[in-house]
DNA sequence: TAGATTGTTAATCGATTAACAATC
DNA sequence: TAGATTGTTAATCGATTAACAATC
């Protein structure tokens, strides 16, 4: 199959510079919604918290958005990088473990503002199946894969504990699902043509601590 | 002020292998509860899901702590590698803003077993004043500089609405926390000492749906 | 034309990996 | 001694950064 209108988008965009198109996107709504028309990479830079070398060697990747002399067009860089990350459409996200920290990303704005939309979500335990969080109802993991084939998810979110982790990532590539944001504190199996990606609070708060112990002997 | 006894832990260890630090020592805790006593790079590494090449090189930076021919002593790496860390002592941690999120991170019961004692839980709003979530007052934001002093306080947990979020971080940085965990959307101007690390929910989800996207026009 | 700022080049830095000598 | 596995070396790869030519 060939590339559609914009047929330079098949350029291969370094991870690192996929990791930070989301962080130049919020800033470049923020300025937005603060009526901001143009701004220089400096600027962006800076709102972004990056260097600005950095920014215009991760922007050139995407395509030559702005103008020498000038700067960015903001409303026009902001769609060009939505539409780079994929986020001009919805994508269905089905969340499973509807604990804790379940009930919170069920909750959380910031995924419905994001280009992400909540379908559904699953629990093993019947107990929440009488449940609605987020107006959404709780139902029965075992619903899973036909939720998968009857919204065209392709998002799931491990929210369960660590024991049950690698069964829901097991039901989740069997329905289809290839990409996966994982919160439980386990390390995946998956095949390679499946995405994970790890959210792990006590790893995060292990590595300041690291930092923290250094600043404390330092001293 | 001259080094204790292990002189040699001053060698400076590469950012990447302070992040796997902690997968590594989660691997040999696993591994510990199932009874095993000795292990390989090769076995380690498996369960921590990196190669073995990068496995041993991580762990060549803490000191030499595996036999030739044998491999490693999993309570004596866990050991060192939890000392290394700093996760031998127990750090004081204080969360503001109890929220879904806030309530999600007090109940989580895997800071604990790792190092962690959350001893304040603060909001600005007097609603939450009244609730004990996890076993703890949630207490007014205004005790922070208070509870920071008596407790010993060097990490704080920002789980507040996004434009909240830079205030709370003056807050800290002001009271002395050298070391912040932040779970808002923004980025956060802080001093050079004081160390930043950022989970964002919905970034992780862009750059799952970026590769889904590419998976997509793939086919 | 003069000033400003992008997009790109090239140098530097840090991380990964394979291979193997050291050694249990 | 023979087999196994670490710890280290050196090559490779990818990311960052400063500098500046291109160009508005």
């Amino acid at each position: 199959m060939t590339a559609k209108a914009s047929s330079d988008s098949a350029r291969e965009i370094p991870e690192a510079t996929v990791a930070r198109l989301p962080v130049y996107l919020r800033a470049l709504v923020t300025l937005s919604d603060a009526g901001t028309e143009t701004c220089s990479s400096e600027e962006l830079a800076t709102a972004a918290g990056v260097n600005s070398a950095k920014l215009r060697k991760d922007l050139s990747y995407l395509g030559s958005y702005g103008t020498r002399g000038v700067g960015y067009d903001v409303d026009y860089l902001r769609y060009q990088i939505a539409r780079e990350i994929g986020v001009t459409q919805d994508w269905p996200v089905v969340i499973v473990g509807i604990g804790n920290l379940g009930h919170a990303l069920a909750n959380y704005s910031g995924f419905r503002s994001r280009g992400f939309r909540v379908v559904a979500l699953l629990d093993a335990d019947p107990e929440r199946h009488q449940e609605v969080v987020a107006g959404v109802d709780v139902r029965p993991f075992d619903d899973l894969e036909q939720i998968v084939a009857e919204q065209g998810v392709a998002i799931g979110v491990i929210a369960t504990p660590a024991v049950a982790a690698q069964d829901v990532a097991n039901r989740m590539v069997a329905a289809g699902i290839r990409s996966i944001l994982n919160f439980a504190p386990v390390v995946l199996a998956v095949p390679d043509d499946v995405d994970v990606r790890k959210v792990d609070l006590s790893i995060e708060l292990q590595i300041l601590a690291y930092h923290e112990q250094r600043k404390a002997n330092a001293s």
